[in-house]
DNA sequence: CGAGTCCTTGAAATGGATCAAACGCTGTGG
DNA sequence: CCACAGCGTTTGATCCATTTCAAGGACTCG
């Protein structure tokens, strides 16, 4: 997907040293301070980028998914600032960050491609902080679960969520708190459990029941 | 700055369209959702970038100072996400992104420069959600000062801080905390006002202090 | 010097963290 | 098919941190 701008034939020459993994739940693909040189590309699944404070404690600043690029920072030479760990089982692909550099001085049109993946997770920084990180907490859970919801399916949305653990890292706050308020919303009927972790979100409820 | 890597006199010819702006204490530089197309260049004085929630809540993103680029997201044809407002009187140059296409098309050393400034973003977008959005908030306090103390004098270092409302909008919380926890810090001897906003920190004291 | 802005402090009420214990679900092996 | 181990969730109770509202005081800048 970071080659959408390029011709297909004439990528198969360039594409030989890239490497497609799987990673199973759990697995590290990238821990911070590695200074290997690969950017991921994600072609199913889910992976967090998570932080770990002096204290151990663990935040996650990022969620990747379906066509996101993970390890931007392999781009400017600059060692891994997370570590990322797969969610679920994942598809990616591994790409040499000097043979996207060779790419890229043949075909300029490469840049765009990598400013626009930039660009995105500049964005998905911004809204961490203002979305996930501003407010009380419950605010911050609802938010959450907008952000998680598959678009496109309204008024009654599936939301897979995460493990209360993993939400809590989201929003820095604690699994307790993220639980009650997730009983709350249960309780309410804004959510109904279809399968471990699958809800069914009624969105217009969410909506309103955020202006409390 | 953004031109670090040219030759100094062909960039002449091409930086006829750009203009050296003065922005006083409290100007608007630009706002959230203007499509203008213009990257700014900071020569002197800071800018803050803001966030407004429904409520009209605001959250600051992030701080500009010296050498920073902001609107970056014109660079990519996409709307200011946020609103920039000078701190301090500020000199910056406002250079129209075709410009900044045009001169990358001829020399594409640019577009390193480019992705050194998008990433000295994302970089302090992560460390507001690791340093400024995490944990109890007077170690937020601290990571604060940290983050504003002028590098290079140690141990003794002098800070120019923010008045209360701008700290408490940076960090998630409101300016009564912010305000109680500086009088704590002045109270043990962290902080010794020389100057209205400004302060000499004892380093090694605030950093004690944080472990307790 | 005065107007306005910003800071400080107090007291009450709330929200969230933490510790601890019980519960429920899921997948495994007998 | 059932029982159990392990992981994750739920819930309660207590304590501490933070918000909020309100008022007084200090500082800054014209």
């Amino acid at each position: 997907m970071l080659f959408a701008d390029l011709d297909a034939t004439y990528l198969d020459n360039l594409l030989a040293p890239i490497d497609n993994m799987v990673f199973e739940t759990g697995a590290v693909i990238y821990s911070e301070g590695d200074g290997h040189s690969y950017i991921y590309s994600v072609r199913s699944g889910r992976a967090k980028q998570v932080g770990y404070s002096k204290s151990g404690q663990e935040r996650i600043v990022r969620l990747n998914g379906v066509g996101d690029a993970i390890g931007l920072e392999a781009w400017v030479d600059k060692p891994y600032q997370h570590t990322a760990i797969a969610l679920q089982k994942m598809d990616v692909c591994r790409i040499p960050v000097n043979v996207l550099k060779r790419i890229n001085n043949e075909v300029p049109l490469l840049s765009r491609q990598l400013f626009s993946r930039w660009e995105a997770a500049l964005e998905q920084a911004d809204f961490w902080i203002t979305s996930l990180s501003t407010g009380p907490t419950r605010k911050r859970v609802i938010r959450l679960i907008h952000f998680l919801v598959d678009r496109d399916n309204v008024p009654n949305a599936i939301v897979r969520l995460l493990k209360a653990e993993d939400m809590a890292a989201m929003l820095g706050t604690s699994k307790e708190t993220v639980s009650r308020i997730m009983s709350e919303l249960k309780n309410i009927g804004v959510l109904r459990r279809i399968a471990p972790r699958t809800y069914i979100c009624d969105m217009a409820a969410l909506d309103s029941y955020e202006y409390q």
